[in-house]
DNA sequence: CGTTACGTTGACTCCCGTCAAGATCCGTGG
DNA sequence: CCACGGATCTTGACGGGAGTCAACGTAACG
């Protein structure tokens, strides 16, 4: 269940493992003061939803810890993902009054939360989060025009083997470790919630897994632990140009 | 052909078409001063190419008048577009080196430039133009993320009308004239251009055209002017909601 | 006119969606 | 401990929507 959480529970901003990478990564000390003053924590399980489209935006903030996924459903049920919260990623739009899109958590989700009013105030008073909210929201543009090479262009192996290339290497990241060699690592998600990432159906998604795994692209142990024996050869597979430029 | 023109041919700031919707909309008289000192102009013919993917980023600016598009080109040549550029809409990244993506003119284009390095340091100084730079990438998401469903989720037949029904309502827009009955516009693209931005061969776009004519939802003389009898008829299709609240 | 770019149409193919049946995993309770 | 049920995943058979290849129309322009 959604639980408001005292704030001792969490660390102060200063120890925080998203401080440098969130919304406050450029804050000074007094303004990270004054964003710790507002600030408070809330956790939602696995398949919670938290914020539902058209809803009235409450408040806006931060995954500290998990993951959530922005989509939106079109009238007969078709579902299209948007977007893919992992910690440092932010939530909800300052200076619009309702919820564009359904969020919901994929995995239990530890939010950062500030009350939307009260975070407007703040971003005017403090240029440095303003300018921070325009770094990220251009990233996530980028990011949001790269899925729209893969869902308007790619072939379902492609589209595949662009997510599993993005966990991996976002996993190798967030432990530090080589981009090398095998690398395993947890999928994130179930099969269905891969297919609305990629505008394909879960059918699609299970034979393309069956059919990585069979060209020994991929291992598989049940269907969450993937080991990639060679990025490189998996990588040649997306479509991508992936000569070293283009390594995020 | 390119050609840097002289300021006096063009309106002041102040007097400008869309001074109050482009990255300058806020700016008080002193910031629009400081922008006026450093911008200047240069137009592009259809089909000339603003930027290149990969190349330094030396200005950027707004649409005046005229269209361009963003596109991306995989190595295999498959081409998608991911943005339409239209008078007010910006153009670069301040914050970046390097052009993301392919900036072409799809009609003859006429930008306000500024050289990047020096407008980057007038976005640290002066807080409105970030704040507004922020609101309209923001919109810019938005855009792409509505794009995603679009691509990733609809059919042929319901990519088509929603771009019919986005150029529709943008060109009635434009002119001030009421979302009803019968309206017809000049589509401000080729049959290829469309197949880039909705993720489709030319020969699909065809052929649904040829179809929508054929069930009486639009009309056509050539190829490019459009008449819609009955907008809601040909909203119906686009496989969104289309009560009344999500019209822009 | 001829040339060239652009658009339309037809025949055919194939990738991916749909429908359906199993397989596997996992938590619960008898 | 095993049986049961539900959720998740896999696999198969089949069909259709959109891509491919090719030919033909049409418009613009010298």
């Amino acid at each position: 269940m959604t639980r408001i959480t005292s704030r001792s529970e969490f660390p102060s901003c200063a120890d925080c493992n998203i401080r440098h990478r969130a919304v406050c990564a450029t804050c000074d000390t007094d303004e990270l003061r004054r964003l710790e003053e507002i600030k408070y924590y809330r956790s939602f399980d696995a398949g919670q939803q938290i914020m539902f489209e058209g809803d009235e935006m409450v408040f806006v903030g931060s995954v500290v810890t998990g993951a959530a996924k922005l989509s939106r459903t079109l009238p007969d049920g078709r579902i299209q993902m948007l977007g893919l919260l992992l910690p440092s990623d932010f939530i909800g739009r300052p200076g619009r009054e309702q919820v564009g899109y359904d969020v919901e958590a994929i995995q239990k989700v530890t939010l950062c939360c500030f009350r939307r009013k009260p975070f407007e105030t703040l971003v005017e008073a403090t240029p440095h989060i303003g300018q921070r909210l325009l770094m990220m929201s251009l990233d996530e543009l980028e990011v949001a025009r790269e899925w729209m090479v893969l869902l308007g262009r790619k072939t379902a192996r492609e589209k595949i083997t662009c997510l599993l290339a993005l966990i991996a290497r976002r996993t190798a990241s967030l432990q530090l470790r080589p981009l090398k060699d095998s690398l395993s690592f947890e999928m994130p998600m179930s099969r269905e919630t891969m297919g609305e990432y990629l505008g394909l159906t879960i059918e699609t998604v299970s034979r393309q897994m069956t059919a990585l795994r069979k060209d020994g692209l991929i291992k598989m142990e049940g269907s969450r632990t993937i080991t990639i024996p060679d990025l490189a050869s998996l990588m040649a597979e997306t479509g991508d140009d992936t000569s070293a430029a283009r390594l995020s």
